[in-house]
DNA sequence: TATCATTTTTACCGTTTGGTCAAATCTCTT
DNA sequence: AAGAGATTTGACCAAACGGTAAAAATGATA
C-alpha cells in the first residue's frame, strides 16, 4: 500500500542505462513474474527470483531497491497490456463484429501472456493494493466510454438490453479465465501440463455464447 | 504438495471432542478462512489468523498441528460448497430451466461465500498443489457426468451445439468473477468497499447472455 | 595500460515466521 | 472439594526472510 503504480516519478535525473543496466532489469523482470505469478507476492521471495534470474540476491537489489519495487515495474507494464484489447473497441464497426474481435483479442492476449494474467488476479484477489487507484480513474475512465458505445447499439436495438459494463465483465471473466484457471481447466479435460490446446474449443464457445444464440428458441422456461 | 485433501485419516481411534474443542476450532476456521482468502497463503501468517481467532498462536497450535492442516481444512469444507449447485443440475428438466438455476445457484454461492471463492481462486491460481487431485478425479468425472446431460440437449436441438465443459467454464468463470474480483467490479462501477448491490445487474446479464440472443440477429458479422 | 565508474560478491544483520516445550490454569466429573 | 484431563500461556528456538555494507572484480574509456 505504499506505493502506487500510477504515481509519477519524481526521483533523479537518470543516467543513460548502460547495456548491462538493461539486460539484469529484463532478466530480472523476467524471473519475477515467472516468479509472483505462481507464488503471490508474499510467497515470492528474494532469493527465488535472483535464482531464476541466475543472479545472486544482492546483485538482484542493485537494480531494484526491494521486493516492493520489482512488483509494482511488473504490474506497471500488465496495465497495456491488460487494457490495449478493450482500448480497440470501435463505436463505428457493427456491433457483432466489434464484440467478437474483442472477445478473440482478450483470448489472444490470455493464451499469450497467462503470467501476467495470473499476476494481475493475484493482485486482484489480494484487494488490489497497488493499482486500486488506476481501476478506479483510468480503468473505470475507459470502461465508461466503451460502455456508451454498447449503450448506444442496445438503444438502436442491435444489442439485448443488458448492463453494458457488466456484459464487459462477463467477457473479462471468460477469458481470463483460461490463463487464471488453466490447471483447472487443464485437469477437467483431462489434458497434460503444457498442454493449451484447449484455446479453439475456448473460442468457439466464447462466439456462440455472446453472438449466437445458446439456447434455442421454444425451449426457455 | 505434502498432503491433499482427498486422502483418507489414518490417525488414531480419534475421542468424542469437548464442546470447548469446537467452539475453537470453528473459531480458528472462520478466522483463518478470512486471512487465507485475503492474503494468500504465504501472506497468511499464524499470528495474524490466531490475532483474529482472539487466541495465542500456541492455542491455535493445540487444534491444528501446523499452518497447512488449517489450510487443509478449509479447503476440504470448500468442496463441498463448490460442487453442490453442479450436482443439482439434472436431465429430466428443460435446458434452459437446468441452466438458469445452475447459474442462479452459483452466483449465490458467490455472494454467500465470496471467501470461500477468494481461497478456491488462490488455490487454483497457485497450481493447485492440494486439490489437484480432487480436480482430476471427482471433479472431472462430474463435469464428464453433466457434460453428457448438456451434449444430449445439444443432439436434441434444445442447446446450441459447443463442447458443455466449455459452457460450464463459462458459468463458473462469470459468477466466481463477482466474488474473486469484487475489488475491480466495485471500482469501475464507482460503488464503495462493502456494497454488493450488482448482484442483482449481474443476475440479469447472465440471464440475457445464457438463455437470451445478446446480439440482435440481422447485426452479425 | 592506467583510470574511473560500474557491477558483482562475500559476509553479515535485524526481524519475522512457523513451531516447540514445560509449566500454569481451567473444567469437568466424582 | 479433590483429582484427572483438557486447555492456555509465556518463554523460547531455528530457519527463512528482506535488506545492507564494503570490498573485490569487471568493464569502458582515454
Amino acid at each position: 500500500m505504499a506505493d502506487t503504480v500510477t504515481e509519477a516519478a519524481t526521483t533523479t535525473p537518470a543516467r543513460a542505462k548502460t547495456r548491462i543496466q538493461r539486460e539484469n532489469e529484463t532478466r530480472i523482470l523476467r524471473a519475477a513474474l515467472e516468479v509472483f505469478s505462481e507464488k503471490g507476492f508474499h510467497g515470492a521471495t528474494l532469493d527465488r527470483i535472483a535464482g531464476a534470474a541466475n543472479m545472486s540476491k544482492p546483485n538482484l537489489l542493485y537494480y531494484f531497491k526491494n521486493k516492493e519495487e520489482i512488483h509494482i515495474a511488473l504490474l506497471t507494464d500488465l496495465l497495456d497490456i491488460w487494457l490495449a484489447p478493450l482500448r480497440e473497441i470501435s463505436g463505428y464497426g457493427r456491433p457483432a463484429d466489434e464484440i467478437g474481435s474483442y472477445i478473440r483479442r482478450k483470448l489472444e492476449s490470455s493464451r499469450a501472456f497467462p503470467r501476467e494474467s495470473r499476476l494481475f488476479a493475484n493482485e486482484i484477489l489480494a484487494g488490489a493494493p497497488h493499482i486500486g487507484d488506476f481501476l478506479k480513474t483510468e480503468l473505470k475512465k475507459l470502461v465508461d466510454e466503451k460502455a456508451a458505445i454498447l449503450q448506444g447499439w442496445i438503444d438502436a436495438g442491435q444489442l439485448a438490453p443488458c448492463d453494458p459494463r457488466h456484459l464487459l465483465f462477463a467477457i473479462w471473466s471468460t477469458t481470463q479465465h483460461y490463463a487464471d484457471f488453466s490447471v483447472q481447466v487443464r485437469h477437467v479435460l483431462g489434458l497434460t501440463p503444457g498442454d493449451v490446446s484447449y484455446y479453439d474449443e475456448a473460442a468457439r464457445m466464447l462466439d456462440t455464447l455472446f453472438l449466437g444464440r445458446l439456447v434455442a428458441p421454444g425451449t426457455e422456461g
